[in-house]
DNA sequence: AGCACGCCGACT
DNA sequence: GTCGGCGTGCTC
């Protein structure tokens, strides 16, 4: 029987699917689920994706509207991708018509055809072909595409060019009627052979086998692998063979990297394994790039996608293995519309498609750790360095009641002069970008305030503005004080401009690169400085975590951490967990080659039990601690959380818009027992952008008792008596708040 | 999200 | 008298 009636997503904020017919012209040749179709909706049309086709409609159906039209006879997704939208769109109680959006590129979520580009081909007409070639004795490029296309039987207009032939002959060609000209859609990518690795393949420890043995073993499995490795013990060498042996099966590969910055290293070491079979994608490609490296991975003609966060939905032929690399960083999670962990997204894909997924990480986040801990994972231990090095050592400055100069201790520059002396790279972090945070009146105390968000404005020197790190504002630095119109002002803290200055002038006998996100705007630049940090001259590398990302330096011997105690004090309970991170991560930066490193730590309180912790004994140890803390204080990952925000341009309306939402599904007879409610309580910056934020948090033991309060939430919110004064949003697993 | 409808203020 | 402001409602 036909098909008559088709269930379509539409790309709008409605939980809703709507119901088209299927009209008789579209019927030998119908749309399946995962087929992008062309449907009325109100007075506008609509690229909707095809959810579920019907035998037969129900009475009440009998007059919807018909689609317009067919887009794709052949469905752009598979099964598990249909699957994995609606598991996304459930479990982040966000629209299953816009979540499906992010299965495709921008052309192919508006309606462009799914096809490569179409390249101009020639070929000989029946008279070319019967030509005798001496006729074109006078013109001789004329002759040579014809002699070209008796051989090749077809060429490219590209092609033809590359012979020399300009578009003039071809022309001359074609109104002789000697050849035609056609176009057709042609793949970027050609099927090859597995290059020969065995070249670039590096030898492995036996911990590194263990963990490639252990990954291979379990391919047609859903196991999940924790890569916990030291930095430079070669987790990268142990998943790229592991892809090797996945790939030789004919299966496909994901990885995925935490930002754009790091995707031309891993594509280049890739490419020495992998060859041309390897791409990469991230929001830096053109639409064309986009959609070619989308159609070459759905259809099975790349291998290997590497890709940053949004690459987890790529489509994919027959996937065999995911790897997610830094599995810890914060990237991962989108943080506005479609709230999103590609980490999580990505491990549920993989018991979908019933595959092995790689976490890798130096200083995995505590759910992962937990997870391992409690043989939910298994934890593959990389505990030498590649070269036989050490770990660095941590050495602690205590910073009381000692004279500083521009941030730095006596220590900490002498250390730094000896290391330059002997011809080595040192690297200075502090994850503050900017000349210094604020700008204070000394006559009357007036700040530097932003006047859209609770936070001080950044002097920056370099162009000389004020600026905001919270929303774009930017102004010049004010001559007199606007408060007293006195002139005499204190620029108060450092960031990385104004130590950039020091260490100009402290070593002006070597280069000082400063790495932060506003010297590496420019696209090359961050390639450039890598050159010359490879170039392995001694000199100081200053800058914010940009540095402490993946970055191999093997001529780091020194690295000095300004202020350790930044974020340790902070409002968010993951404020701990992060910065011994980025403090285990930075230091790792230190003698990854053959010199021994050391990482010196200036701190007010040394003494710290979680900086004691960090130096004295491991990442591992300070997360272990941590998750005791955690289990005692029932956070996440030993609870799980939820947070609905409210922002609108008036904190009353926000924080009402939160209490008659609780106070509404308390009411509620679905209302869950077992779940904690925090709240309403502004935003940690109540005010950003200039509209300010309330929220509630919601903790639970229990998964399903938080969902169905999620959903009982969003039956609420997404009703249309709901005030638009205020935009509103629910995030699951939130990154920080409480 | 759009895109209409609808009811109140300043303009040729 | 109309142009247009953005509040409200609806989309198979």
């Amino acid at each position: 029987m036909s098909i008559e009636q088709v269930e379509v997503l539409v790309p709008i904020p409605i939980l809703e699917k709507f119901s088209y017919l299927l009209p008789a012209q579209f019927q030998d040749n119908p749309p399946s689920p995962g087929s992008r179709v062309l449907v009325p909706f109100g007075r506008r049309n609509l690229v909707g994706v095809v959810w579920d086709v019907k035998k037969n409609i129900s009475k009440k159906d009998r007059k919807l509207k018909n689609i317009k039209e067919v887009l794709d006879h052949k469905p752009l997704l598979n099964k598990e991708s249909l699957e994995l939208a609606d598991w996304a769109s459930r479990y982040y109680h966000y629209p299953l018509g816009d979540v499906i959006s992010y299965f495709f590129p921008p052309p192919i979520r508006k309606g462009k055809e799914a096809k490569f580009a179409e390249v101009k081909f020639l070929e000989l007409t029946s008279k070319g072909d019967f030509l005798n070639i001496d006729d074109l004795s006078k013109a001789p490029n004329q002759k040579k595409l014809i002699e070209a296309l008796k051989d090749k039987k077809e060429l490219s207009q590209k092609a033809a060019a590359a012979y020399g032939v300009n578009t003039s002959s071809i022309n001359a060609l074609i109104d002789k009627g000697l050849i035609s000209r056609y176009v057709r859609e042609l793949s970027p990518y050609k099927k090859e052979e597995v290059p020969d690795a065995s070249s670039v393949k590096k030898k492995l420890n036996e911990e590194q086998k263990f963990a490639v043995d252990s990954i291979v073993k379990s391919e047609n499995h859903n196991k999940v692998f924790l890569l916990n490795g030291i930095t430079g013990s070669g987790k990268t060498e142990v998943y790229l063979q592991a892809i090797q042996e996945v790939i030789k099966k004919g299966k496909q590969a994901l990885i995925l990297i935490p930002e754009i910055g790091l995707a031309p290293q891993a594509e280049e070491r890739f490419k020495k394994y992998f060859g041309e079979r390897v791409l990469s994608f991230h929001s830096a490609k053109n639409d064309r790039e986009k959609v070619d490296a989308w159609l070459g991975a759905s259809k099975g003609l790349i291998d290997i996608i590497i890709g940053t966060r949004s690459s987890v939905f790529m489509p994919m032929n027959d996937i065999g293995i995911i790897v997610i690399d830094e599995e810890h960083d914060l990237s991962y999670k989108q943080v506005d519309r479609f709230r999103y962990s590609a980490r999580d997204i990505a491990l549920y894909r993989a018991k979908i498609e019933k595959i092995p997924v790689v976490l890798a990480s130096a200083t995995p986040s505590l759910e992962t750790l937990n997870n391992s801990l409690e043989g939910k994972y298994e934890i593959l231990n990389l505990t030498k360095r590649a070269t036989g090095a050490s770990l660095p050592k941590y050495l602690p400055i205590d910073l009381r009641g000692k004279e500083l100069k521009e941030g730095f201790s006596d220590e900490l520059i002498d250390a730094s002069e000896e290391e330059l002396k002997k011809g080595n790279q040192v690297l200075i972090f502090l994850n503050r970008r900017g000349y210094a945070p604020s700008l204070i009146c000394k006559t009357c105390g007036w700040l530097s305030n932003c006047d859209r968000c609770d936070a001080l404005m950044t002097i920056h020197k370099r162009p000389p503005k004020l600026q905001c790190h919270h929303c774009e504002s930017q102004k010049d630095e004010p001559k007199v004080c606007p408060s007293c119109q006195s002139n005499d002002f204190l620029s108060y803290g450092y960031g990385t401009e104004r130590i950039e200055e020091f260490l100009t002038n402290r070593f002006s006998q070597f280069p000082v690169l400063r790495i932060d996100s506003d010297s590496t705007r420019k696209k090359e630049s961050m390639n450039e400085y890598l050159g010359l940090i490879n170039s392995g001259r001694p000199m100081v590398l200053l800058g914010t975590q940009l540095l402490a990302k993946g970055h191999h330096f093997p001529n780091v011997t020194l690295v000095g951490i300004l202020d350790a105690d930044s974020g340790l004090f902070s409002a968010d309970f993951r404020g701990s967990e992060r910065v011994a991170q980025l403090m285990t991560q930075v230091a790792g930066r230190a003698g990854r080659d053959k010199k021994p490193g050391k990482a010196i730590l200036q701190s007010y309180c040394p003494d710290h039990p979680q900086i004691e912790e960090l130096i004295k004994g491991s990442y591992e140890s300070f997360a272990k601690n941590l998750l005791l803390e955690r289990k005692s204080a029932k956070s996440p990952p030993f609870t799980f959380l939820a947070k609905i925000q409210a922002e609108s341009a008036n904190s009353y309306v926000s924080r009402d818009f939160i209490k008659a939402l609780i106070n509404k599904l308390k009411k509620s007879k679905a209302y869950p027992k077992d779940i904690r409610v925090i709240g309403p309580l502004p935003a940690i910056m109540e005010k950003k952008s200039g509209v300010y934020r309330w929220e509630l948090s919601v903790l639970s033991g229990s998964r399903n008792s938080l969902h169905k309060f999620l959903d009982l939430s969003q039956a609420s919110l997404y009703n249309p008596k709901t005030s638009k004064k205020v935009r509103w949003s629910i995030d699951v697993d939130p990154l920080s708040s409480i």
